[in-house]
DNA sequence: CGTATTTTGTACCAAACAGTACAGAACCGA
DNA sequence: TCGGTTCTGTACTGTTTGGTACAAAATACG
């Protein structure tokens, strides 16, 4: 109808989801967001409403690139898709990333009490990856891969303590190979075979 | 010499570290600080400096008062130090507690980058936790209480992960038996025997 | 009792905060 | 080229931020 957007609004909500996800919600003003998304403030309000709606539609975002880092599940090699989730988020990563963690995991800190809202929802962002955890070892399990004395869904919650304190650790600057190897270890007490998680190729 | 302080400078820091401990830094405001210690402006400047440095003191207490959740380390039952420590941050504590996770964790993703040294600082604490977790392994393999691949470092580690991975949880709001189980399914997979790390009586 | 010393309340500061108003520029369809 | 519509830059709002200035109140010591 009329004067179209002059900015491309996916890539401005990326890249208000990198700053978020370095510096934290509280920490990052409004100013620094405009800097960073390259637009103006009359624009940002106009396209985001909100310092705090954007932050929704960042942790929504989040969610889903995380999310599509678990490939299909497959009936053959059901481990495989955790092995390539950790691989894709751990591993073949680079190092000022890594420092970053998981903006789920942090939002989920920070904002437990001044936001419940928000912290909830990165939860939820946060559950549906262990559902897929779940869902691998349910298969695995009733192929014979995955024997153990716990239920695929006590073992995907172990897997998903096991992730939030690995992003811990990887936010306090701990080195790709250290972390790496704490997780094969962690997988290796878990009953899974670090071959048959490994990587896919 | 002169006028003394009108107020108890412990029992304010205390009670600064409590609210730190819920809101987290960067959300917690100055006046919300000395509302809550119950001083006036001029006497917080006064006696604490800086919000900052107010900060830095609350992370050494608390990292002290967590530390001094581990007993003196025995010679017949080292485990126990694990566990009461488990049992006494996990276990026995009121609910709304268990919400506000751990401070040292919290502080750690919420400052990684915006205040490198505050994190650090919090690291420090952390891995003296972890020293702790360490020895007694150690003390417990010599022993043969602690059978196992892992040695008491890389145990210790995975232990610590453990215990980053269940703070998350906690802030999350999951409830304490929940959390209570998933500790003891970590403890067993570790290879610690659940009896041997028990509440000491 | 007086005085030197310290604490404390009040008032204040500039800067930063999230959010708004609005005029003018840019655009699309006609 | 025009008209209606949407976007965008600038200026501004009131509030809150962390921190300071300073005089008055309170105390211990002589």
């Amino acid at each position: 109808m009329a004067r179209p957007l002059q900015f491309d609004r996916d890539s401005a909500l990326r890249q208000a989801t990198a700053l978020f996800w370095t510096q934290g919600y509280h920490a990052t003003s409004l100013s620094m967001l405009l800097d960073c998304m390259g637009i103006a403030r009359s624009s940002f309000y106009a396209s985001f409403v909100d310092k705090r709606s954007l932050f929704m539609e960042c942790l929504e975002l989040f969610g889903q690139r995380t999310a599509a880092k678990m490939p299909a599940l497959t009936t053959e090699a059901p481990l495989s898709v955790i092995g390539d989730f950790f691989a894709a988020t751990l591993l073949n990563v680079k190092t000022e990333q890594l420092q970053k963690g998981c903006l789920l995991v942090n939002s989920i800190l920070e904002l437990a009490e001044t936001d419940p809202q928000l912290s909830e929802l990165s939860s939820k962002q946060l559950s549906i990856i262990q559902g897929a955890f779940e869902q691998a070892l349910h298969a695995a399990a009733e192929q014979g891969h995955f024997v153990s004395t716990l239920s695929a869904a006590e073992a995907a919650e172990q897997l998903m303590i096991i992730n939030q304190g690995l992003r811990v650790q990887s936010r306090k600057g701990t080195d790709k190979t250290q972390l790496w190897s704490s997780f094969q270890t962690s997988l290796r007490l878990l009953g899974l075979d670090p071959s048959a998680t490994a990587v896919s190729r």
